[in-house]
DNA sequence: CTGACTTGAAACAATTTTGTGATATCTTTC
DNA sequence: GAAAGATATCACAAAATTGTTTCAAGTCAG
């Protein structure tokens, strides 16, 4: 079900696209194409649907900034990172009125690109949260199927709230460990979630309910006492 | 918070920063210090230790970028929120490379405020305080799991309760030394505690018939005879 | 706009933890 | 070996924490 990244780049310094794709491709499950000429790549784009443009500034036939200014005009939502070299460094400007996303000077280390290029993803709401977690979590009879919302126990489909989906969805993927209430607010409900700590007890108390088969002796949803809650680690 | 925040507000629109001054200073129980100028701010950061920088981002004389930058070079620690303008949205993302630790786009109420730098504050505390301890503690048989809250003999986990793993958190961390019973009701209890040297007795024999394989010639937590108690240290 | 649903808060009930007193057991000293 | 002093254990009550129910405000679809 993982969907695969269509990106592409262009770049006339082969060398550097080379080591940009090998790294792009293997850290993000993306397919990376490389097109050395401006004018091809406006064509290219407009015949496949990609996921992120890469494009250097300076290129022979047409420069990246002419590339993302008419890119621009057909397709508003697409993700466009530059690539300047430190020489180049007041074009940044520039780049950011035509309407580049983001932009790297060379040189550039391969974390910074990838995560400069998983920002950009998530910022235009692109679906690359797939490909940094599993599609689905299990713990013994308990299943949450992430993509489709939805947790089973058994064979059987149990209807979440929002919050209760966020909530076990956080402590299946870190079971084990005790999280103190307010943590679990900062964690679940946002940093900026100005309420009372007992908010985090009537949400537990309602997903009990629903997931625990005998809510006064609950398996999943453990109290540590005079800490908060943990989810089960076995 | 029994101790006074230090807060550094640097804002050149001053009837703005009252405003915030104010509610700050009352809600948190903070000292709040305001200043006008880019470049004194930075003066101003080297010889008192703040415990939050709020910054302007546009400003006379140094802008919040640069300040922030160049803050970040001397010190990594102490957390940083930038204010921004609408349409200064862009330098958002810049404001973060550089190393803020979080935004807030005029106008914003008091309430934002005030969760934001409450988050803000709870985030770096707590990291600070991973920071600077191991997660495991390991004496023979015995493994604290810090983090996940936890205690396993071997392979067993041991269920604790809160004083029970400050107490033995406590031990572990300072093992083969003696401790007066006042000396752990100071340093586990907390120095008000005005209960009975008595109570540490029953924690620790409450903890012992959890740990020690043989209760009556215990491994771990040691009697030092009219001294009070020691951790093992081999 | 209505009605069902979700969510946060408040009040109260239930539970667990923890401190204390009483008593038993162990060490040291003489 | 006995007395005095110190520690261990147990039971119980107080304190702290958590669970449950209910209600009101907010949200969303139809």
């Amino acid at each position: 079900m993982a969907t695969v990244l269509k990106i592409l780049l262009v770049e006339d310094d082969l060398h550097l696209a080379n080591l940009v794709s090998i790294q792009v491709s293997s850290l993000l499950n993306a397919q990376v194409d490389i097109i050395e000429n401006g004018w091809k790549a406006l064509d290219q784009t407009t015949h496949t649907p990609y996921d992120l443009l890469i494009l250097d500034l300076m290129l022979p036939g047409l420069n990246g900034l002419e590339i993302c200014r008419k890119v621009r005009q057909v397709n508003k939502a697409i993700p466009i990172l530059m690539l300047t070299a430190k020489s180049e460094e007041q074009d940044k400007i520039d780049g950011f009125n035509i309407g580049a996303d983001d932009y790297l000077t060379k040189p550039f280390s391969n974390g910074e690109l990838i995560a400069r290029i998983k920002a950009l993803l998530r910022r235009t709401h692109s679906e690359i949260k797939r490909m940094d977690q599993p599609s689905f979590l299990q713990h013994h009879e308990l299943r949450l199927d992430i993509e489709n919302h939805t947790l089973y126990k058994l064979a059987q489909s149990i209807d979440l709230t929002s919050k209760e989906f966020e909530l076990i969805h956080f402590f299946m993927k870190h079971p084990g460990r005790a999280y103190t209430r307010q943590q679990l607010l900062d964690e679940v409900w946002g940093a900026h979630f100005d309420g009372l700590e007992h908010t985090v007890n009537s949400t537990i108390n309602r997903l009990r309910s629903k997931i625990e088969s005998d809510q006064t002796n609950p398996e999943y949803i453990l109290t540590a006492w005079g800490v908060g809650y943990r989810f089960r680690n076995i």
